[in-house]
DNA sequence: CGCGCAATTGATTGATGTCAATTGGAGTGG
DNA sequence: CCACTCCAATTGACATCAATCAATTGCGCG
């Protein structure tokens, strides 16, 4: 324990909930199993039925669901402290993949040992369908912005999530952060073609609200963007409740 | 208790798990305080920071992300069964609103008296659990289904669903139900336009896989529809399992 | 230096939104 | 039972948006 493993996803409860001695060192003491992924490869199948499930620790994952024609529809990307796979627990069987968007690392934890923690600890098993229920409220927030925001204000929305996301684990600084992503994913973030991606990040460079050299984004003006993007942090449940 | 009013959610929860003895009376037991709404009328509000959590007995409701220019995503739609609001629980601030699509009624049980349930029964509260991450997979569906699928197949892909989850609590017959969803609202559902959704309808009744008059929808043949559609039921999570 | 992937561009086709009527059907009052 | 109203469904014409196709450019890395 205290290996550090469990550090962000300790910083993402924190910013949501106090976490009681009990249930950090409950946290710190569950068996992780560690693994590391090259981008491309595949942390957890589809139609699969995992017996654990993984934490981020290190670069970009994204869930996706899979068409049968090798289309495909990103609708989470995850960053490190992110407790990815937790569904899993209770829905048993995938209904969408899990797979590296850059080289990373996660731990696994068992579901039995979940389990266990959960019954030594009630407010932990809450926290953990907290983590899966914020999962939910960005998913629909997703779901607005693919059906109802046009190009360059779903480009904006997701810069304002990610910002905000990265800042809570500490991998922005006071006005940037990386975004390992390529046009081609953000296509299947976004249910559109690259070529359109593209021009939607041009549009907005040409905005003046950010600046985007490879893979770093400077935000010009939080509040700006956010009103441009019609984005709403509500979704992301940063303010501490008990819960 | 057993006066019915949780009758549908039990039918809902019976198809993915078995109940103890214990889990049925502690739902029964729950204190449900039945309300009605008009068509239309708001069951919570967006940003609100409800007390209790509501489920839904009759009629339909959606949840719904606003805009700031009054357009609005729907996120799900809901029917009898569905415990549409536990995600209020943990999220304690909405982050969506719920309303009336028809008239309906629903209940609305304290988290005070949830909280106390699930410390008798922590199987019962990891259903809780599953109903909450049973929608979540659902937003993912409906995300690939906006993202990626062209407007004919959203509306087949949506009829499978409802299909399936009104045969869950017996609202469907051997290959009909009634869908009581106008075109607008339809419209709010895939990021189309009303005029467009209207084609798409045209459209799927042309292909013969089904029929749809006034609010009712025959399926011609489910198979066909749900290939047609890209439609895998593996998000709805229809089977029994231990969790 | 050259390979390979990602980003970018232009031209074109096809899909979807918008606008403006019109039709159809259920309910209401006379 | 008929006229009227309201709302939902439908239609056609047109403008826009976005996908597709086909290169080309730019950049990181061996």
């Amino acid at each position: 324990m205290a290996d550090g493993k469990f550090d962000a996803f300790i910083l993402n409860m924190s910013r949501r909930d106090v976490l009681s001695g009990q249930d950090l060192a409950l946290i710190n003491s569950l068996p992780a199993n560690l693994k590391s992924f090259r981008r491309g490869e595949e942390l957890v199948a589809e139609h699969s039925r995992p017996g654990s499930s993984c934490l981020l620790i290190k670069g970009m994952a994204a869930r996706a669901v899979q068409l049968s024609d090798g289309r495909q529809q990103i609708t989470a990307l995850h960053i490190p402290g992110d407790f990815v796979d937790l569904h899993a627990m209770m829905l048993k069987v995938m209904d969408h993949s899990v797979s590296a968007i850059t080289d990373c690392q996660a731990v696994f934890v068992s579901h039995r040992a979940l389990y266990a923690a959960m019954e030594k600890s009630l407010h932990l098993g809450r926290m953990f369908w907290l983590s899966t229920v914020i999962d939910a409220a960005m998913h629909r927030a997703w779901n607005a912005r693919i059906g109802r925001l046009a190009p360059v204000a779903r480009l904006g929305h997701l810069i304002c999530e990610m910002y905000l996301r990265f800042s809570v684990v500490g991998l922005a600084t006071e006005n940037s952060f990386g975004l390992p992503v390529t046009q081609n994913e953000l296509s299947d973030v976004f249910g559109l073609s690259v070529v359109h991606v593209n021009r939607a990040v041009q549009q907005l460079r040409r905005t003046g609200l950010i600046t985007w050299k490879g893979t770093t984004i400077r935000i010009a003006d939080l509040d700006a963007l956010a009103k441009f993007s019609e984005f709403d942090p509500t979704y992301l449940n940063l303010f501490i409740e008990p819960r």
